[in-house]
DNA sequence: CATGAATGAGCGTTCATTCAT
DNA sequence: AATGAATGAACGCTCATTCAT
């Protein structure tokens, strides 16, 4: 609704990119369990809604950038951290991981929906193009792996990076269907059974013993030389 | 395929409601990525859209009904193998999820919905129903699966096995955003260029290595004083 | 707005179908150079705006709809005349044609309208429908004309009809694009001159001038032998 | 083509005018069933957006400006062509009139929408001046006409040139909405059976009977004197 | 003068749900 | 019980126009 200044320069241009994203993000956090619509994240970023398609080209579209954004920004703290190699343990990388990934569930709703995204409504050379970056991402930090820990056979590195993907998002969303709503939540008064309730499960305790677990035996005798 | 009586007696209701999921759960199948609108799901049962309204509440209630219903016939079909026990084998355990869940990917696409269906629409007392049921079931299971792998320490079998949704759910997103849409179901056909693209991976294949990487380790002496 | 009542028979789904071109009809009528949109004609009709969407697949295809009705109604008037024959004569011709598009100018705005709408957003077999149906019809009408005047050689019934629809089109564009806006035209004063301007004509006069030329000659000897 | 430079000059004001102007007669003619947006006309133009509108205060008078320009220049002609007079012939006539209309249709798509322009935004005062000089310019060929036909009663050279004005955009329109996409310019390519359709014409062919028709009377005895 | 980023009213269409029949 | 016609809120997108730079 407001004007916040008109963005000429390149620069300003990718930081109203950026500030549409964050807009979107905000909404999704706020209610991950709702793709918000393009006046809302028109709203929610201080533009009316015709601009938000100067910057994206149909809502699918801004939601997928959204997406391969979060994605990113995972890989290049992993590959960060990777850079530090053979300095780096296991729970450096689960730390790392809960802290872009649990801590702040950006990537979560979004990997839940992108699958029809992308079969419905994006050009098939974009979604080609994203696949591949995120592909070529994925094998990068993949070999990263190999190297940091000998006992990954080659193309191992990329699987298991993988399935902790696949466990990370589907547990997620496990939690997100069988919990209650958080307000509910604290109301609701139980008899003090011996055992909590089976559905009383918690998100990152739950991802850490699986990641914990799927990685135990790699990690077992790695870093091992650089002790 | 229609039924086209009036369905008076509790049977033929229970029939009709029956009916009305098998239509969902078609067209699910035909279009994993499209959740159907009930003028379809009328369609293909050959009834009325608001007869639909006369078995379920609303259409997010009887994506919920038949996601419980998928659920419900994995979890029966576990049960019934490890009835048998202790003659099971991590082998059939497999076998069986394969069957059911990648071979007939019901699970899939509602699963990965199922908690924004939650969040949104369903009625509390409805949405907690479901949990119970769902956690008793897993429960159920988790703990046959402590019988019959004594690796397993109490808590460890129910863990294992959300570990293991998680997974197939998770990957399944992955393998379905990741791949191109006439490549999810044939095998990829390439030019055998040296190395395949880090996306050209199939589902069944790489959910099998997770899995088994998964339990291996429960499974190693298992059954060992059974034989 | 208001429910006025359910068309369930087919007859009454027919009175709905017209009842909806009806409205536009009018909107048409009351403002010639506006395409009225969806929401404007439902509720013109007393409808609610998806119901038009019960009874017509687009917009597009509704303006096509009514333009081949009105059609429809001119040919149809013209071929119970000529069944007349040979007791017709041009003047009950042009009585016809003034009656039903001069007084009720309905041809018009959708006419000249029509073939972007064609070109553009209806289906290429719908088109195709509307065109040989529309040609088949002219088809005849000529036939009616070559049988009436004895004068015309085969195929000029159809082009002369064909010519005559093109000034009754053509000179009512001129008029409407030539014409001030009738409210403003009784204000005007002017100077008494000699000639009114050559802008300040009448499309009935100049329309009724234009065709009684075109057919004279045809006319000429026509008729004799049944006088 | 493009000019980047800026106007100054009243010339360079002019010539960028018609600059505009030029760019949407080319889009015009490209695509004859879409009135362009201004985005396209000035990209066309190689300006800016906002450029258009130093040099025109709507798209609606920019159209307005383009079909006046396409008048004029008919008109121009016409009277360049009635100064030779009386060595003119009525063939002579019609080949001017197919050279500017028939093989550039410039007039044609925006005539057929310019009375819905007029109606809409165009404020009054400039309709009017358009409409008086058109019609002074109309005034003008007629009484050429009416010299060099000598069968022509006063008055009935702007009868007739405003009937064969309609006939051409009558005719025109006709032709486009019933022919299909392809066949507007090709000539129809049918498997040789008897009769081709009815709706298989020529636009050019059945204006020139349709004009020489029109005309054959007032030329029968014409330049005989001149002779 | 020129630019092009920003605006926001406007529109076509969908679809879950209701309810008269 | 069954039907399916009717509803209307919701939403994605376009584009003529404005105005800060």
């Amino acid at each position: 609704m407001a004007i916040r200044q008109r963005a000429i320069q390149a620069v300003d241009k990718k930081e109203r990119h950026q500030a549409i994203l964050d807009a979107a993000e905000r909404l999704l956090l706020r209610a991950p369990d709702r793709i918000p619509n393009v006046a809302d994240v028109a709203d929610e970023a201080g533009l009316a809604k015709g601009t938000v398609y100067l910057y994206f080209p149909s809502k699918e579209e801004l939601l997928l950038a959204l997406h391969e954004r979060n994605l990113d920004a995972f890989f290049s703290t992993l590959d960060a951290l990777l850079e530090r190699r053979p300095r780096v343990t296991l729970e450096d990388l689960l730390a790392v991981t809960f802290d872009r990934i649990v801590r702040r569930p950006l990537l979560l709703p979004l990997a839940a929906r992108c699958f029809a995204l992308m079969a419905q409504s994006i050009p098939a050379d974009v979604a080609e193009g994203h696949r591949e970056r995120m592909a070529a991402r994925l094998e990068h930090a993949g070999r990263g792996l190999e190297q940091l820990f000998p006992a990954l056979a080659p193309g191992e590195g990329v699987a298991k990076l993988r399935h902790s993907f696949a466990l990370i998002v589907g547990l997620w969303q496990m939690s997100a269907a069988s919990a209650r709503p958080a307000a509910v939540e604290l109301a609701v008064v139980r008899p003090r059974s011996e055992a909590p309730p089976a559905y009383a499960w918690s998100y990152p305790d739950e991802l850490r013993r699986a990641l914990t677990g799927m990685w135990a035996s790699v990690t077992a005798e790695a870093n091992a030389p650089a002790g």
